[in-house]
RNA sequence: UGGGGUGUGGCCAAGCGGUAAGGCAUCGGCCUUUGGAGCCGAGAUUCGGAGGUUCGAAUCCUCCCGCCCCAGCCA
């Protein structure tokens, strides 16, 4: 694995392996997997798991599997193994050779299964679902044994074999583990096994009628591949005691150790599979990958770095309480990737016209821009300067607040690397808008200084307007306008509380020539503005730019703060 | 009113009997040809609450309270 981060600090999970490896548990050697399901795309959530299991493995000297757990083929789909396939490689991790699913184990499965029966420990149930549900009884209540639970070690296999032959309808009988239906814990009350499905899988097709069900997949997958620390969430701590009788009552080649942590949990965003899907569904967003969703392929799309990803997944942290992080500190781990590696580059949103009467028409400049302050390697560039250029409308006020640091009638700015000017004059149309500025520029400050040190108000990005080529800007907001829907006082469906500006399309945006020649992937600093990347729909004749994240800006802060009084 | 978890500043999170790390956010200041970045500084007399043990407790004990999960032939 080519990651470079350097060992984060203890979390509890780390705690138990190192423990494990100086007791000399499994050999000292450590064995993790990542285990989705394919029945949606993965989520940033995910992508802590997936770090977090990788990254055992990494700091351990161990190996990591991707298995899918793929035991309900009514949902399940290889649109979606494909994108977790791909989504995790993007994200920097290698499972080598170890790529499994658990219907690779069906037929060890059902072997199992076979054991399970022979030792009296499981039987074919003939209640229905509902007979079952009432049998089981409640938090408070102890269950009742089926009637099904004395048959004979004969003819639950007889059952059982007839059940995976095809012989009997959907749902008319299952397979159960026979523990206890008193047990306080549910999961112990005679869990099902094995129900009869007549679907077709996506991988094994119509070969199978019956399919496991995920508590008892899980742990013998796990044996399987010898894995021996099993990191999964919370919800399944009640699973624990299941997990483990399934392994303790089966000769399977080894116990692993399931430890669970509590999911990510962000606010301002919808993180549940179900939920994305219906936002996928019914058209709230333009798919999967859209720039607002917390998807991996969302994120991708909206400018995010697999770095920038897993730096977030190192600083959450891992632990057993439920938490909800603040979406700030994901923007946070973005922009520090970014400071450091993204080119600036001009780009005006909202263009402005400005005429530089005192400049020569037809004259051209060449003015050196550095590239990135942060990296003195990354070089400098020529940007053309000319009579015309557009600045954004927000740098210029008519009647300047306080503390506004920016161009007005006849204050002066610095233009980023070219020169500072003066507004004298503003032209408006018949509504009153206003169209143009109409400035003058000081000759002896090319390059953004003059001799006498004076003091400019402020700088602005700006673009010359002749050589400005026109590019479409996708601003993204939260997609949600509250940050814990779950958390209001009215309840709610959570697609009333979608930020209905969570996105806004701005055409007829100027950006700088060199941006003619960006490619979809590629990833700037519009400055002052923000970081953004080129979009996948961008075309040659008009880049389209989506704003991974904003700058921090202080400006906007003051007047938000105003605006609160 | 069963069982399993969990409660440390606005949000995460260390701490495991010796007197509250760190990050994000926030607020000041410095610096600045990005109101960016960077730098410096501020904030829990206090660890859900109440008792107790101890020279000493966020850490141990007792009781109480809050929150989350479990009654799929989902994972």
């Amino acid at each position: 694995m080519a990651i470079e981060e350097t060992t984060p600090g203890l979390n509890f999970i780390r705690a138990i392996v190192e423990a494990d490896i100086r007791a000399g548990k499994n050999g000292g050697r450590v064995h993790t997997r990542f285990p989705p399901e394919p029945n949606g795309y993965l989520h940033i959530g995910h992508a802590k798991s997936i770090c977090l299991n990788f990254g055992l493995a990494r700091d351990y000297n161990g190996l990591c599997n991707l298995r899918f757990d793929d035991t309900n083929p009514g949902k399940e789909d290889v649109e979606y193994v494909d994108s977790i396939l791909a989504d995790i490689r993007w994200l920097g991790f290698d499972w080598g050779d170890r790529l499994f699913y658990a219907s690779d184990y069906f037929e060890k499965l059902y072997e199992y299964a076979l054991h399970l029966i022979r030792a009296g420990k499981a039987y074919v149930c003939s209640l229905s679902a509902d007979e079952i549900r009432a049998y089981r009884g409640t938090l408070t209540e102890p269950g009742k044994d089926s009637p099904c639970r004395q048959r004979s070690v004969e003819e639950n296999l007889d059952l059982f074999q007839r059940m995976r032959a095809g012989e009997f309808p959907d749902g008319a009988y299952v397979l159960r583990a026979r523990i206890d239906m008193g047990s306080p814990n549910l999961n112990m009350r005679d869990p099902v096994l094995y129900r009869i499905r007549r679907e077709s899988h996506h991988r094994t097709g119509d070969r199978w009628l019956i399919y496991p069900m995920y508590d008892y997949t899980h742990p013998i997958s796990d044996a399987l591949e010898g894995i021996t620390h099993s990191v999964c969430t919370l919800e399944f701590e009640d699973h624990r005691p299941f997990y483990d009788w399934v392994l303790d009552n089966l000769p399977v080649p080894c116990h692993p150790q399931q430890i669970e942590f509590a999911r990510l949990n962000l606010n301002y965003t919808v993180m549940s599979k179900r939920k994305l899907l219906e936002l996928v569904d019914k058209a709230f967003v333009r798919g999967w990958d859209d720039p607002r969703l917390p998807t991996i392929a969302g994120l991708r799309r909206r400018g995010y770095t697999p770095e920038a990803i897993r730096a977030f997944a190192e600083t959450v942290g891992v632990a057993k309480r439920e938490s909800m992080v603040d979406m700030a500190l994901l923007e946070h781990c973005l922009r520090e990737d970014l400071n450091r590696r993204a080119q600036r580059v001009m780009a005006v949103l909202k263009p402005l016209k400005v005429v530089i009467t005192n400049y020569p028409a037809g004259r051209v400049e060449e003015m050196d821009a550095e590239n990135n302050p942060e990296d003195p390697g990354a070089g400098t560039r020529k940007l053309p300067f000319s009579r015309e250029i557009f600045i954004e409308q927000d740098d210029f006020r008519e009647d300047p607040p306080k503390k506004y640091f920016r161009l007005s009638p006849g204050r002066e700015i610095r233009l980023k690397h070219a020169y500072y000017i003066r507004c004298d004059e503003v032209v408006k149309n018949a509504n009153g808008d206003i169209i143009e500025l109409r400035c003058s520029h000081d000759p002896e400050s090319r390059g953004g200084w003059t001799k006498d040190n004076r003091k400019v108000l402020g700088t602005s990005h700006w673009v010359s307007a002749a050589h400005a080529v026109n590019a479409e800007v996708r601003l993204y907001e939260k997609l949600l306008s509250v940050p814990d829907p779950a958390a209001e006082k009215e309840e709610k469906d959570f697609k009333e509380y979608l930020n209905p500006d969570s996105l806004e399309i701005l055409k007829g945006c100027k950006v700088e020539p060199s941006l003619a020649q960006a490619r979809p992937g590629d990833f700037f600093q519009f400055l002052r503005q923000g970081y953004f990347c080129v979009d996948p729909d961008s075309t040659p004749e008009l880049p389209v730019f989506n704003r991974s994240v904003t700058l921090r800006d202080t400006w906007a802060r003051i007047e938000r703060s105003r605006q609160d009084k």
